[in-house]
DNA sequence: GGCTTTTATTGACATAGGTCAAGGTTTTTT
DNA sequence: AAAAAACCTTGACCTATGTCAATAAAAGCC
């Protein structure tokens, strides 16, 4: 239960505080695919992700997932609808086969709140959300099919060697057929090359910038 | 001065207090459609409006206008980009004549952040925005035209009367024209009705419900 | 009360991106 | 290595919403 001390939120806890709060926490395994909660759960537990990866999609008119956010390791899950109370605003689905951290959340709020060190982990946390969901609007509202591609491709290059297309393509809430397109067509203005093996080069770094 | 005390953040502080804020802010009168700061500017001040509204956007690829949020008096402006030291996401622009607070936020977060109850304050602020954001998403991203016309209905048939449609469209990011012909359509299936003078009513709150 | 400007409505058309289908490639399984 | 499954690419087509233009209606103004 080391682990405990290892977790940001937590990491300025005396070895008192964290006996405590081992008491109101337990830790759960789940497997790639299972759920954590739905859209619309109400909230019991606030969970840490502890191993594996964790993705936080809604659900449009048409039942196509929305990609919000994907946890790793450390990542306090959507403490928002516990201090507010109100149900889950989206469905969280494990990507891999993950470890999380339930604890208990009324006793951790009587508990715990008062302490200025853990107040503070809470407002850097929700910075961080909030910076994620501007992220979100910026790439779902502002940009286009295009800019997207222009932007992942910038940002996490080596990221698309190793991902499938549909992976890449469901990071970007496009579908593969577009996200394929949109590559031919970068390819054929010379904007990258595909070497071997699918390796995606960028050539032109600048026109790629201007594209956003 | 004393208007201080009546900001939800500053409450709960001592006169003391509230006299050190005093000597690191000041009040500044703005116009409507002056812009308090545009995307990509550097903070400088915390704002805090005292009076008028604020409206928060981001603009697309094609200079159109992407409506967030619109702040009333006590709202806090924009607190992550100080917190994170990056530049304003959104441009804020008055729509009616304004006086915000402003204040100098390095000095704030030197002397004030270690109040457990303005943390606390800067929590639920920070919790209120995280909810205005996943709005935005579901609104922007999730809700069809005709879906984002129903819930507004819904949850603002009076605001439909004195509002003209153009500002409605803009506040739900739609063109006259989509709003012009949602409404004529839930006209023709009977969903709502148009009485005289514009002013519209809700026949068949259900099935309006049913489209969200 | 008649001008001028601002809104609202309607039609014809454009466009980005999704859907469906088919064929080719790659990866996984056996 | 063969078979099955998953993935990628391309074409044809669809749909929601935006754009542009014309006209009608309403609101503001001298």
């Amino acid at each position: 239960m080391d682990r405990l001390r290892d977790i940001a939120i937590f990491s300025h806890l005396s070895d008192i505080q964290l006996e405590k709060l081992k008491k109101i926490s337990s830790v759960k395994k789940y497997r790639a695919k299972e759920i954590l909660f739905y859209e619309g759960d109400e909230p019991v537990y606030l969970h840490v992700l502890l191993q594996g990866t964790l993705k936080v999609y809604k659900t449009n008119h048409k039942g196509q997932q929305i990609f919000l956010h994907q946890f790793y390791p450390g990542g306090l899950v959507a403490e928002l609808a516990h201090f507010e109370n109100i149900p889950y605003p989206a469905t969280a689905e494990f990507m891999s086969d993950s470890e999380v951290l339930r604890i208990d959340y009324k006793a951790l709020e009587k508990d715990f709140f008062k302490n200025p060190d853990i107040s503070f982990e809470i407002i850097k946390s929700l910075i961080a959300k909030h910076k994620i969901l501007i992220d979100v609007i910026q790439k779902e509202v502002i940009l286009t099919a295009e800019a997207k591609v222009a932007k992942f491709l910038l940002e996490n290059e080596e990221l698309f060697k190793t991902l499938k297309n549909t992976q890449v393509a469901s990071i970007l809430n496009l579908t593969p057929e577009t996200l394929s397109r949109t590559l031919s067509k970068f390819k054929a203005s010379g904007l990258i090359e595909v070497g071997d093996e699918h390796h995606i080069r960028i050539v032109n770094r600048d026109r790629l910038q201007e594209m956003l």
